[in-house]
DNA sequence: ATGGTTGGTAGCCAA
């Protein structure tokens, strides 16, 4: 089974990319991210005649996660728990019934939190966070097959960026983001592409400015864990860069797994 | 050199 993430940056401006990229990849689940739209716009006959069941937490203008998933979803679940007053569409879960039990998928788009010095945004993105630890570590007592994929807007390491020293002050590379990302994979998540590669070049965004495509300027920032029932059943990752290359690409790519769990 | 590009929006904002 196929599990790809992929921040689209609009979903209305992007269908043509979309509808090839689901005919070219063909995944059994794809979560996506920066969708832009509300659920009412989001262009679900031409993707349902593709063979995708469609769920969508959808907002005005930003934001915006989706899961699209050849399996029937057993149970969708919209927002991450913790907070009410947070109204910003960044996560949806789903739960599809596999050949070796349930498989639970999540789509996130984790806040970007810059500018650090603006202490409402960066404390946005760390407390949403904390949030996602909280769930985590509930989901994870399930012992399920769980992909927690999505844009994390965290680079983890050095070797995540082409160019480190110009993400410094950024929110995406402050010690408190990677110490959360940390803590997070550390309740007992396999990182999918660090899992199967040493290599420094596997970023999955490049900005539109400056020419960061052409020059290799990019950074990795979408992940997917897996939990260890999920882990077990892992045997590859890719990263299919090419889509950037694309008439009018998204700034990040489509990261996907293999996983060895078949639909029922 | 604090630059530049895109999508959604009618707040130039968020990324």
């Amino acid at each position: 089974m196929k599990i790809v993430t992929w921040n689209i940056n609009g979903v209305r401006a992007r269908l043509g990319n979309l509808t090839h990229w689901l005919t070219e990849s063909a995944p059994d689940i794809a979560c996506l991210q920066e969708i832009k739209t509300v659920d009412e716009q989001f262009p679900r006959a031409e993707i349902e005649a593709l063979g995708y069941n469609v769920e969508i937490y959808g907002q005005k203008g930003f934001n915006g996660v989706a899961i699209l998933s050849k399996l029937r979803f057993d149970e969708v679940i919209r927002g991450l728990p913790g907070d009410d007053a947070d109204e910003q569409a960044r996560f949806i879960e789903g739960v599809f019934s596999t050949d070796k039990g349930a498989l639970r998928v999540a789509s996130l788009y984790l806040p970007n939190g810059n500018p650090i010095d603006d202490e409402k945004k960066f404390s946005y993105k760390l407390s949403w966070m904390a949030r996602l630890e909280r769930w985590a570590e509930e989901r994870l007592m399930l012992e399920e097959a769980l992909v927690l994929a999505g844009d994390y807007n965290v680079i983890p390491e050095y070797i995540d960026a082409r160019f480190p020293e110009n993400w410094l002050g950024d929110a995406l590379f402050q010690p408190q983001t990677r110490q959360a990302f940390r803590r997070l994979k550390n309740l007992g998540f396999t990182e999918a592409v660090r899992a199967v590669t040493d290599a420094p070049d596997t970023y999955t965004f490049w900005d539109y400015q400056a020419g960061a495509w052409q020059k290799n300027n990019g950074i990795r920032i979408d992940h997917l864990l897996l939990s260890p029932e999920a882990a077990n059943r892992f045997s590859s990752a890719s990263i299919e860069k090419h889509v950037r290359a694309w008439e009018k690409p998204s700034d990040h790519v489509p990261v996907a797994v293999e996983l060895a769990f078949a639909p029922i």
